[in-house]
RNA sequence: AGGCGGAUAGCUCAGUCGGGAGAGCGCUGCCCUUACAAGGCAGAGGUCACAGGUUCAAUCCCUGUUCCGCCUACCA
């Protein structure tokens, strides 16, 4: 005991002056990362040799800050760069932020609240530049985390969304757009959240099943009122802005009433029925459905279909209308003015019952639709808008992805993608709210007709109410606060009327406007600049899948409409990142695995490489900490390789011909070469999973468990030739290892490679280890494969039958000795080293030898077939026989075995059971066993 | 409602020629062997969801069923 604490008491002492004991990330991290900054290793050039790779970063919200799934997104990236960059290739990775329009606009609105004000209080140019405050705030703490995660970003390059150069490819794509005829304002329903008071698209509206109920209403015939239609609704409160009830016009119950009319109940109205076989389903409901147009998309696009009116019966904040009470002449008594859809539906759901017009309601499981921002219940809402058509754009968009000229990866998503993009509708744009890019239309005060201008310049203000033109009236009037201001110079004259003054839009663009035009804006577009020629398109988009349609297919629209070339190569779409029960990871659920916590905790190194090795295809991922912290094993155990290797580097290095290297070295080689290509091939096809997996294995097991201990007898007398060429291949591969593994775990291989020695100054610019064809030798994996057999198979003995550490085992192998038999013979030191003890190798065609016998008196013996055609009875047999035959050496030795007993007969179970496979039987039989095909011996301890 | 994905060890998941059932974590036993106890060695543990079919042979291919997840969606 006392020994032992000596020793590594002086262990520890020499390895002090090299490396710590446990790898320490947080003193490494931060000062390589300074480093490379400092050196400008990400900073890309045009002028860089090399093909160029270019990825441009999903901008994340620049007051965003760092969770699970941006790590994830920008491990990857991080990973594809930094690999690349060492391949030579001309590299640049885009780094950026997005100004998020709705949920900036969001947060800083809370603040607002806090201190007792509001946006409106502030007005629209204070309040914008408090969200510019804001931004230079909390714009930066983002940007810090990326760097901390390691990031590759070539950050002298960094773009908003709201730079100038990047409003200036706004405004350009918007113009040219309007000038295509592809944008165009109108009324129409749209989704409208009524907490942030803007327009959404449809893909901003999430669904979620939520159990309603379906009413049952009669409506009585305006000439008739015994007779009655019965129409069914899930929104009661909004059949006070019906203006016509639908049937089929083939349904036998009900065609002979179109063109008739009914009395809307609790209105003193009267609404024609219509038929119409797009909305009505015969088997559905009543086969009777009432048109809403103001409040449903399929009641608008009926009106249309049968010039209805709409009546509007809601504010923007979603509360009844008193105009629009108004308009549907509804019964005054019910006092709905200005109560919630909710307070509204009961009160209306009241009146029918009392006046007997409600004749049924039951369940119904349904689905509501929600505001992605605020998780607000969004309305159908008419309202003025602006649209981009969007089939013009799809379609170069679908084409792309069926030729494959974009590839999308996994391949599972191209059907998705195309099912969507087929089924696309126009895009609502506008937005109202404060913060983003105002779109550039501008309208004539006398003539109200819109401009759309690349630079407009506002030249002063005015709170005249009476100056602003009709058209613009209802964005103004909701946009309290935001004053209309009034340009004199641009444009300069009103080509329709001669007006000089005119009034800009206060509407702003939807957020994904500006970042679906990232690839080429951030590269200077509409400039043609060295930059865009170089880098695009770009290689790889790195993306989760919850923006594939957001933002992944809004670029491949706009950059083909505008570059005339796809936005970049491939796009590699990698799964949500989920709890370890499989939540999704929200604040409010306190199931949020916090990435920078994990940074501080176990290292960028560990996170990162866990994300990457959990990065299947086509699976959610399910991070747990307990991940992590078997990949900060694993950082650790790549540490400790270190300081044993610089701990046996003091001493000369002697380079050797492939012919006259020691068997390991040959062995490490030849893997470190395999590890080489199937890394590579892996990456290849964006399998992080794999690569990381494959690295793993290699440089845990094959590296350090197998290698670095067979290499410990060579290096045992410092000077011997053994040594030197060792401690060559020691470094060369590790210094390869470090290569291969530095995109994963950036910090801590550098860190090891600037100890080892080397050429150059900094790992990040090395090349990426290729393959070595001369390092593989077929004969050597054989050779060592039955040597891992026959190590494992004594260890298993020893183990099952504890069998003292320290106790000689003795060990014999059956086969030809020409070929497996000499190969073991050689391997004789490097078994007796792994198997621990004593142990001898003999051809086991001389068994049962003088010799064996001899061992196994002494205690354990083990024997295993190490050639693959032995027949295991015949063998048996043949042992038999001998011992029969009888040499009396063999007779006068086994009697002397206590407590061993060899068995000739193998039970056919046993036989069966365990051919083939390396295996021990049972606790008190030890032995044997095979190499492909055959169980070969079995000894029996006997029962003390 | 449609589409897609998943179901393999206690847990999380690999397994893309149709022939060997695997890894990590967890668990059990032994071991502080001079790189590493955040470690080493060994071990237990599976009807590859279910039912059919094709085949000499199926976790893998086909059909159907069940359960889970996701995406899209105007059934009032």
């Amino acid at each position: 005991m006392l020994r032992c604490l000596l020793n590594r008491a002086a262990a520890r002492l020499m390895s002090e002056r090299q490396l710590d004991k446990t790898y320490d990330p947080k003193q490494v991290e931060e000062r390589w990362y300074q480093v490379w900054i400092d050196r400008g290793y990400f900073r890309a050039s045009v002028t860089h040799p090399g093909r160029p790779y270019c990825i441009v970063i999903p901008p994340p919200n620049v007051t965003g800050s760092l969770h699970v799934g941006h790590a994830l997104n920008n491990s990857l990236q991080d990973i594809l760069i930094r690999w690349r960059r060492m391949q030579g290739r001309n590299v640049l990775w885009m780094p950026g932020t997005d100004h998020a329009g709705i949920a900036t606009q969001n947060v800083v609105e809370r603040q607002l609240l806090a201190e007792g004000t509001s946006r409106e209080a502030l007005g629209r140019e204070r309040f914008l530049q408090r969200v510019w405050e804001w931004k230079a705030k909390a714009g930066d703490t983002i940007i810090q985390q990326l760097k901390r995660l390691g990031a590759s970003c070539d950050w002298d390059r960094l773009r908003f969304t709201m730079d100038e150069g990047l409003s200036k490819a706004v405004r350009e794509v918007f113009v040219r757009l309007y000038e295509d005829g592809l944008i165009y304002r109108g009324e129409r329903l749209i989704n409208w959240c009524p907490r942030c008071l803007t327009a959404l698209s449809d893909i901003e509206v999430e669904h979620e099943d939520i159990r309603g109920k379906m009413y049952y209403i009669r409506y009585p015939l305006a000439d008739d009122p015994g007779t009655a239609l019965t129409v069914a609704t899930t929104r009661p409160e909004t059949m006070l802005g019906d203006t016509a009830v639908a049937v089929h016009p083939e349904d036998p119950r009900y065609r002979h009433l179109i063109g008739k009319a009914v009395r809307l109940p609790l209105t003193t109205r009267d609404i024609p029925i219509v038929g119409d076989t797009i909305l009505v389903d015969l088997e559905f409901g009543t086969g009777a459905v009432k048109i809403t147009p103001a409040h449903d998309f399929n009641d608008f696009e009926a009106s249309e279909r049968h010039g209805l009116p709409r009546i509007s019966l809601l504010t923007a904040r979603a509360q009844m209308d008193d105009i629009g009470l108004q308009e549907a002449q509804a019964d005054p008594s019910l006092n709905l003015a200005l109560k919630s859809v909710h307070q509204a539906r009961t009160i209306v759901v009241e009146a029918l019952r009392e006046r007997g017009f409600l004749t049924k309601v039951e369940d119904h499981k349904m689905a509501i639709g929600k505001c992605y921002r605020c998780k607000t219940v969004v309305e159908p809402f008419l309202s003025p808008q602006w649209f981009v058509k969007i089939k013009p754009l799809a379609e170069p968009a679908i084409k792309v992805v069926e030729d494959g000229r974009i590839r999308l990866i996994p391949e599972a998503w191209v059907n998705n993608y195309l099912g969507w993009m087929r089924d696309i509708k126009d895009w609502c744009i506008s937005r109202q709210i404060w913060w983003g890019h105002q779109i550039p239309a501008w309208y004539c005060t006398s003539c109200n007709r819109e401009h759309i201008v690349r630079s407009g310049r506002a030249v002063g203000t005015t709170a005249e109410g009476g100056r602003l033109p009709e058209i613009t009236k209802w964005n103004y009037t909701l946009a309290q606060g935001a004053q209309p201001v009034v340009a004199k110079s641009v444009p300069t004259r009103c080509p329709d009327c001669g007006g000089q003054e005119f009034v800009q839009d206060p509407d702003v663009l939807d957020t994904w406007f500006s970042s679906g035009l990232w690839p080429f804006s951030t590269l200077g577009w509409p400039d043609e600049t060295p930059e865009l020629k170089t880098y695009y398109p770009t290689s790889t988009l790195v993306t989760g899948l919850d923006i594939l349609f957001f933002w992944v297919a809004r670029m491949i629209m706009m950059g083909l409409k505008f570059t005339g070339d796809v936005p970049f190569r491939d796009v590699y779409i990698h799964a949500l990142v989920r709890d370890a029960e499989g939540q999704k990871m929200s604040k409010s659920k306190g199931n949020v695995i916090d990435p920078l916590h994990m940074m501080e905790r176990y290292g960028t190194d560990a996170l990162r490489f866990t994300l990457a090795s959990m990065a299947s295809p086509g699976r959610d991922i399910k991070l747990s900490e307990e991940r992590i912290e078997g990949y900060r094993n694993f950082a650790n155990k790549l540490w400790n390789a270190a300081r044993f290797i610089l701990m046996h580097l003091d001493g000369p290095r002697e380079d050797i011909s492939a012919a006259a290297r020691s068997f390991p070295d040959r062995w490490i080689l030849s893997r470190l070469n395999f590890a080489i290509r199937s890394v590579t091939q892996e990456l290849e096809h964006y399998r992080f999973d794999r690569a990381a997996s494959r690295l793993y294995h290699f440089i845990w097991h094959e590296y350090c468990d197998w290698y670095l201990e067979m290499v410990k007898p060579f290096l045992q007398h410092n000077d011997s030739v053994d040594a030197r060429r060792t401690r060559h291949t020691l470094v060369e591969t590790f210094e390869t290892v470090q290569r291969l593994l530095h995109p994963f775990m950036p910090f801590i291989t550098e860190e090891i490679w600037q100890t080892l020695p080397h050429e150059g100054e900094s790992l990040v610019i090395q090349p990426y280890p290729e393959e070595r064809p001369d390092w593989d030798s077929k004969d050597t994996e054989h050779a060592f494969g039955i040597l891992e057999q026959c190590v494992t198979t004594t260890r298993t003995a020893r183990a099952l039958l504890n069998y003292p550490p320290g106790k000689p085992v003795a060990f014999f192998a059956w086969g030809s000795y020409e070929r497996e038999g000499q190969i073991l013979e050689t391997l004789q030191g490097l078994v007796a080293h792994l198997g621990r003890g004593v142990v001898q190798v003999l051809p086991f065609d001389q068994w049962p030898s003088s010799n064996v016998l001899r061992l196994a008196a002494e205690g354990l013996t083990v024997g295993m077939v190490v050639e693959g055609d032995v027949d295991l009875q015949k063998a048996l047999a043949r042992i038999s026989r001998q011992r029969a035959e009888g040499a009396a050496e063999v007779q006068r030795l086994e009697a002397k075995l206590k407590n061993v007993e060899f068995t000739s007969n193998a039970p056919p179970d046993v036989v069966a059971e365990h051919q083939g496979r390396l295996k021990v039987l049972q606790r008190d039989q030890a032995v044997l066993l095979s190499s492909e095909e055959q169980l070969c011996a079995i000894m029996r301890r006997r029962a003390p």
